[in-house]
DNA sequence: ACCAAGACTTACCAAATGGTAGAAAAATAG
DNA sequence: CTATTTTTCTACCATTTGGTAAGTCTTGGT
């Protein structure tokens, strides 16, 4: 029927939308088929079990988000504010696959089945991060703090600035939702006083 | 047979535990029942539906936070740290009720069905939060920043503390649960230092 | 033309789920 | 002790769930 993969990534990008925003339990097989004009075996063929489509879904976000990470640690060029970069280049993400962040959000949540797969392939990115940040911190280019702190901090913040502005829109004022752009410049301002050391 | 409402109480904790760590969705009434060492219709009695349940836990959850947050909010001495306060404030309720914080995160997911219960709650803390911000910042006591993403950020780090810190555990280097009370420290630093105005 | 492999479907199913109806047991009031 | 109310249980049930088995249809190679 249809030649090439193409099922199979629409299943993907639904599932990808279903999880992130109802979870892994809150989806349905059947849901997800009927809203794909499809029947559920259809996705079973493809993955084998619920759990099987999680961890693909899972794979190919991390690997999206490694790919734009990864791309600004290698580099080493001393002229760039490597702090920007990261900062833009997550929000990039966060920006253009909001779903990708929700899964996260819901992938790593300490009982979730994709847990330890998680760890297994962001572990290594965060391993870098953190000797990278602490590199800094021993060349004096960083004020000296918790690493994973920050991290953490910063993870989270963008993490919730993707999801969880929901319950603030109507919790906070009114208008609620500055320009993205300016939040981005407010947090990056935000990690910059407190992380550039003291001249 | 158990006189007063101990059997509720014993349900609500439960359930607090349930649905912070396996999600709503993830919990069953039966295995929440058998638990319990209770049937199933016994729950169904207290609180008339699931639905019912989450939403009895979620006030009560609500309630211990604000009350905790509350306290420090309305304190108008002017010779306390308010920062310290606060931090100091959520940090007791994560290290005692790491379950709540948990709750939070679970409910606070655009798609959950307690999400609108979430906001109505919260809301009005989180204003007062927020203007008492605008107001150290109007009177020069607190750089000016974006009131909102700072709560964000601190809101989703100490819950990020509280419930991430699984994925981290293994991913980043080995010893990585700093002893609490050191964590709370830099956190207040971190945040200190992007929020004192330069003198 | 034929056949093997891939893609998708229909037909089922056992288990689990939240929920209803009503009986039994326990506590309490008179 | 009896009547009543509160609490808990047994017995069911309709629906949904993830998953299996086996078929049909399509496509591409020879």
């Amino acid at each position: 029927m249809a030649p090439r993969g193409e099922t199979k990534e629409r299943i993907l990008a639904k599932a990808l939308e279903s999880f992130s925003t109802v979870g892994y339990d809150g989806t349905s097989l059947d849901d997800l088929a009927e809203s794909l004009g499809i029947r559920k075996q259809t996705i079973l063929y493809h993955f084998v079990s619920k759990r099987g489509l999680l961890n693909a879904v899972l794979d190919e976000s991390v690997k999206i988000l490694t790919e734009s990470l990864e791309e600004v640690l290698a580099s080493n060029d001393p002229h760039r504010d490597r702090i920007e970069d990261l900062v833009r280049s997550v929000f990039r993400v966060a920006l253009e696959q909001p779903l990708l962040l929700g899964l996260l959000r819901e992938v790593s949540r300490p009982g979730s089945p994709a847990a330890p797969r998680l760890k297994n392939q962001m572990g290594p990115l965060m391993e870098r991060a953190i000797s990278w940040m602490e590199g800094e911190m021993e060349a004096g280019r960083m004020r000296k703090t918790d690493a994973q702190l920050v991290l953490l901090s910063a993870y989270s913040t963008v993490v919730g600035l993707a999801t969880e502005i929901e319950i603030l829109r109507t919790a906070g004022v009114e208008r609620v939702l500055r320009p993205s752009a300016q939040r981005r410049q407010e947090l990056l301002h935000f990690l910059r006083t407190s992380l550039t050391p003291i001249e």
